[in-house]
DNA sequence: TCTTAGTGGGACATTAGTGTCCCAAAAAGC
DNA sequence: GCTTTTTGGGACACTAATGTCCCACTAAGA
């Protein structure tokens, strides 16, 4: 007699990933983000077999629709959260950091726009001053204030979104194909520190 | 005896807008911008509703969904290219022309948000090359870089991206409620001239 | 090799969204 | 006022998408 139903053990937390069950739940969560960052309306059957898994193996990871976003976007906030451990941007020189953050996340691609993209995802995530994520990046922009290096002037919450814009047009691009990703990386950080005007005569703000 | 069925006259273009009947369809077209920008799974009934239409008055001006979109899309665009228009960006300096073109576009708000913001709307746009609008965007781009006021090292398509992609943070965050209209605007030009530096010590290109 | 975990796919039931039709009532236009 | 247009809502059929279940098959691991 077989006390355990086929599919995925979920019973307590014990084994975290057993080899065959972490990939198929990372194909499937790649493949979530990747298609639903280009179609926001696509189908779980679209989902599955862009994951190459069958459409009843993906229900047996992720019971409904709303627990397979859900997880997608922890994953890919959990993978834009280690690109900018990576980026150690609470040290050396602002500047410096913001170069390592915009092209760390420029590489985070279709993560970017699948949880930035929808702005319906986008407004029900962990409150915001709650995401440490955010948080780092607003310290980061603070820092950058303090040190002399970013405009005093503007509000950190639109350097931020400034920041976010463009990255994800710079991961998009890449996405897309119009240019290799450290073309795109590159011309996110330049236009970060000079926007899009000539060197000389630029900014003759106001 | 009656001939014709109840609903709107669609025989013919004599009559381009009959008063209500116009009313009406722009409510529709307003609505679905609106509600289909914050959420790209809203059902057809949601957007009757912020309507303030029956869903089958709905129906009854555009037979299906697909129609529905089509429609939102090329209003929404001949808004963007009115409000390009007025801003005449072919005439004065290119740096000022571009001004006045983020200040109306930042207007353009929802709008922006609903066709820029979906993916897979934008994809299948009529051809981008045969879009005026981009066509005039580019050539101000263009024309910017010829007069030395803009970056004539970055790529004219990557320029018009981030213009793009600011405009679209700034409409964003008006659109949220997180600053006024007009210091969005400010912010979206300021950053396209300056990036996010500061004055002196920005630029140190690579 | 043998056992077990994991899979794919088919066959459903259920639901949500779509599209159609009709009719009484409200609004617009005269 | 009266006529015509337009509307909202209900009832309906239809479809696409979701979620559940089962079973035979395969890959992984002892």
């Amino acid at each position: 007699m077989r006390t355990t139903p086929p599919g995925p053990d979920t019973r307590g937390d014990a084994r975290p990933e057993s080899g065959t069950r972490g990939r198929t739940r990372r194909a499937i969560l790649d493949a979530a983000a990747e298609v639903l960052a280009r179609n926001r309306r696509a189908t779980l059957a679209d989902i599955a077999q862009a994951a190459e898994v069958g459409r009843s193996t993906l229900h047996r990871y992720f019971p409904d629709r709303d627990e397979l976003v859900s997880a997608a976007v922890e994953d890919s906030l959990a993978h834009m959260a280690q690109a900018l451990e990576e980026a150690a941007i609470d040290q050396g020189p602002a500047l410096d950091a913001m170069r390592r953050l915009a092209t760390a996340l420029v590489g985070a691609g279709d993560r970017l726009v699948f949880v930035f993209g929808d702005p319906h995802i986008f407004e029900q995530l962990p409150d915001e001053e709650d995401d440490p994520t955010d948080r780092q990046v607003l310290a980061l922009i603070e820092r950058g204030q303090a040190e002399g290096a970013f405009d005093p002037e503007a509000d950190p919450v639109w350097i931020r979104g400034v920041l976010w814009a463009l990255v994800y047009t710079g991961a998009e691009m890449a996405a897309r194909g119009t240019m290799p990703r450290h073309v795109a990386a590159a011309n996110t950080v330049r236009t970060l520190e000079r926007g899009i005007c000539a060197a000389g005569g630029g900014g003759t703000a106001q």
